[in-house]
DNA sequence: GTGCGCAGGATTGTTGACGATCTTCGCAAC
DNA sequence: GTTGCGAAGATCGTCAACAATCCTGCGCAC
């Protein structure tokens, strides 16, 4: 029984977000009370927040499991993060400051880097960093609690999309249109950009990840 | 102990979202638990689901209260919910049928009415009803389990909003270009009709209750 | 062979009691 | 009057045991 650096919550949750535990796994309160050290009131607790989070399902005297999120879904999640990112870049170019600026550029010019280098794994984490630190920057903290929900339920996409063919070159075009707008200060481009560019994703995601749906998908254009 | 026709979640949910208890009150387990009729095991289960969905706030070893949102949220809020909701109207739009058509055209017209009589109250309760329809045409899961959470944070600011002068005359010419876009088709249209909508409600909260802030409140424009 | 019922096992849900922690209040020293 | 200390009360957190429920597999009738 080591001591608990991670609350039983936060373990859980890491362990389900990165797929150390798969999708449409149970979740038997006594296992995870075992591997993880933890009490199985801990584990119950942590579960029932979890569910709230949309990260795993509960059905009564039937156990939790993780929550698999559909394709579809996928592209609903990856919306609804268009439009909120999109808000926060509104907000960023309107309170962006020196030190912002520099770091946004700096965020960007990794990225290339990295793709241009050919680590795609590289540049899908600089890509993280630069949608987390335009979230810092717009001070919306509305906005970043939510976005970091959806965020963490599609994580697991994060490592398909960039797979994509032409995905990850577009993406880093779309990257410096938000970059530039924010550093520009023109909440409106920024907003749209940022719009555009999740947009673009969702799109990518459903003709990749859902047959059969052409008509809709031209849906995916903002 | 009488059958437990609603779940204690459910109850305490409804319970702070009506305002029934105070913002900022103290949550004891025990008191809860009589005053309520249930076991303290459900109080906590229902504590802690409420804290994840932003409504209590738990503090280790010193209780559960009521959480508080500020004048400066409550603007962040609606904004978030302007910016899904002007999803979810462009997704209502792209899937608008005639049944649909309809409920919409009568939500607004009862609106309409009902102002027109003065019941601010009962155009209080159309506005939410048509929200509500526009929601449950756009089909949009996500956005309307992110948008439910959001209103039910803000509820108690809906009874002061109406009550700024001018706002609720305003907020159905608003509602009226809403129901136009989606009802003739135009995804765009209704997405920024919308956003307008809220945008507008946020800035009316902003010049009303955060004094001061007159700079910053240029903001609310799309 | 197929469907049905029934017992056994597995898992969750609930309860009550106990320990841990925080807060409050009184009291004494300065 | 103020500050510091300590004990008592209040409240939360955890644990173990028990009850309730669901799932599985087997035997039996048809």
């Amino acid at each position: 029984m080591s001591v608990q650096t991670t609350s039983s919550y936060d373990a859980l949750r890491a362990a389900i977000v990165s797929g150390e535990i798969a999708p449409d796994a149970r979740l038997v309160e006594a296992e995870v009370s075992s591997t993880f050290g933890m009490s199985r009131g801990a584990v119950r607790t942590a579960l029932i927040r979890l569910e709230q989070d949309g990260l795993v399902v509960r059905e009564p005297h039937r156990g939790a499991r993780v929550r698999k999120v559909s394709n579809e879904e996928a592209v609903e999640i990856l919306q609804a993060r268009a439009v909120l990112e999109g808000l926060a870049a509104r907000q960023a170019a309107e309170r962006i400051d020196d030190p912002g600026k520099e770091h946004l550029a700096g965020c960007l010019a990794r990225q290339r880097d990295l793709l241009e280098r050919g680590d795609l794994l590289g540049a899908s984490d600089a890509n993280a960093d630069l949608h987390a630190a335009l979230l810092e920057l717009s001070g919306h903290g509305t906005a970043r609690r939510l976005i970091h929900a959806l965020h963490s339920q599609t994580v697991r996409y994060q490592y398909r999309t960039i797979l994509i063919p032409g995905r990850s070159a577009a993406s880093v075009e779309e990257h410096a249109a938000i970059v530039a707008a924010v550093i520009a200060g023109r909440p409106g481009d920024a907003d749209a950009a940022m719009r555009r560019h999740l947009f673009n994703v969702a799109h990518a995601v459903r003709l990749q990840f859902i047959p059969g749906d052409i008509d809709k998908a031209s849906r995916g254009t903002l």
